[in-house]
DNA sequence: CGGATCGTTGATCAACTTCAACGGTCGTGG
DNA sequence: CCACGACCGTTGAAGTTGATCAACGATCCG
């Protein structure tokens, strides 16, 4: 589990072998079956959390009672309700695992305390977080200015692992689609070729 | 100038006056003209910048040849390409300021300096990605499942300055709606107060 | 076996876009 | 200093994309 972690942090930082051992101290490890909630919406998200096995969804729920996928979280992902865990406020999103994950938690207080003991940590996450911001805007252009077909393609381009393993409806709902026009899209796409 | 910048860093971090004199000599200025470009898509992003006065538009253009604007950047904010900034690959995005506009520039180089020399600005940085990620959580939750009316209500009560200082065009842009239908949104959302 | 979940297809409908025309304002160059 | 063009906002009419509603077959799992 904790090797996991390791590796994907020696992947953007330095890391001793001291600094080590002290970061394994500040998490501890959770398991979750198929549809079991990390994170409801009202609670407040006590922990982040990295994903070491397994894929979960995070998602909101509108007035209409329907959901909206947010991300989803592949083993090397952190996940959140990243402004829930950063200002200790209620929760909008909901975190449920897709398949049965394993993941690695740390508190809001070992998450400051950490950057303070371990001040690579703070480079680790800036990085991080660079990368999901270039993710974030992407993500953001492709929302708002293509076509559905084109938002299924760049998915299916991008991160086709994501289509692999997840079924379509949940696909539809990250997207922000309704599953039947993935259903025709798909049908489409596959016509073409 | 450089005190818009001091001030808005100190508000996150504490920095020590021998800090601040070193922060200053990575940073260049620059000056806009209204509809100036400070980067066109093609090129590399070769700086990082602060904004201390003024306002800027980032938009990618489709094949069609249409606008996406991607982010506004107020006083007080950052922007840049950031893929093509950190990777220094061809920039998708242009920018152009909308307003007359002041900058602070930081090359790439000097930016991972800074964070060597000056290591709490990785945590600056930190904290300031962390909370551009909420907000881009929020925009893509907004963007992907609410209809045109909620989207234009949501930017109006959080951000009413950008409504304020941009012709509706942009806004319309930037929400990914067409500029008759912002129009027409305003016109209803006038009538039921 | 039986229920739940999932994917597909067809038909209708609504939201938003597109196209077109017009009036107002602003800034610039003659 | 006025006139012209560029830009902006508005309105109407028509067109399109994708959502919604409904029904059905397939698969999976307890």
């Amino acid at each position: 589990m904790f090797e996991v972690l390791i590796a994907h942090i020696k992947n953007k930082v330095d890391l001793s072998e001291v600094q080590e051992a002290r970061l394994a101290s500040f998490f501890i490890s959770k398991k979750l079956r198929k549809k079991q909630y990390l994170l409801k919406e009202g609670d407040v998200c006590r922990h982040l959390s990295f994903v070491s096995k397994g894929l979960l969804k995070s998602y909101f729920s509108d007035e209409k009672g329907n959901e909206h996928i947010n991300m989803f979280a592949l083993e090397g992902w952190w996940i959140s309700d990243f402004n829930s865990f950063i200002n200790q406020e209620q929760a909008v999103l909901n975190i449920t695992a897709v398949e049965e994950t394993e993941l690695l938690l740390i508190s809001r207080d070992d998450y400051d305390t950490m950057m303070l003991q371990i001040p690579v940590m703070d480079r680790y996450f800036r990085i991080l977080y660079q990368n999901s911001l270039v993710t974030k805007d992407y993500r953001l252009i492709v929302s708002s200015g293509y076509t559905a077909e084109e938002k299924y393609s760049q998915l299916a381009q991008n991160n086709p692992e994501l289509i692999r393993r997840l079924p379509h409806n949940l696909i539809a709902s990250y997207l922000g689609l309704a599953p039947e026009t993935v259903s025709r899209i798909r049908k489409k796409l596959s016509l073409k070729k």
